[in-house]
DNA sequence: CCGGTGACTCTAT
DNA sequence: TATAGAGCCACCG
């Protein structure tokens, strides 16, 4: 199969694909996901996909996904506020003021690593 | 059908 | 450097 999603298939499909194969210990952002399927949609409808994204099966590691800054935005939608850190914590990212620490390293592109 | 809302991001002041 | 505003598109009532 093509590693580019089909843009006919869901939205919200794409990001959860992309999103389970974010590596362990491992982040990303919502904007690098939406930039790779195409940006067209934006980077709210991946935090909205990822809202959703607890009812998925596979579950999807949503914790792996922060924002620009590498701050845990979405850690308050988490079964409990301290999910998300704990989470990356024990897949020894480093996590600090709700921010994830060396973010530049640990920052694992769709675009960059998929693509080509 | 229309308006409000949101786990974001960029640009301007 | 920090703060404020606009843009963006899908879901819900």
């Amino acid at each position: 199969m093509s590693l580019l999603p089909d843009k006919n298939a869901d939205f919200f499909a794409n990001v959860w694909q992309v999103a389970r194969l974010i590596p362990y210990g491992r982040v990303t952002s919502y904007g690098a996901i939406a930039a790779y399927l195409g940006a067209k949609s934006g980077a709210r409808m991946v935090g909205w996909a990822m809202n959703l994204s607890h009812l998925q099966n596979p579950p999807v590691p949503a914790h792996r996904v922060v924002n620009r800054n590498g701050q845990l935005s979405g850690k308050m939608h988490f079964a409990t506020p301290t999910q998300m850190e704990e989470n990356l914590t024990a897949e020894g990212v480093q996590i600090h003021n709700n921010t994830v620490q060396n973010f530049e390293a640990l920052f694992w592109d769709p675009a960059t690593e998929l693509a080509l």
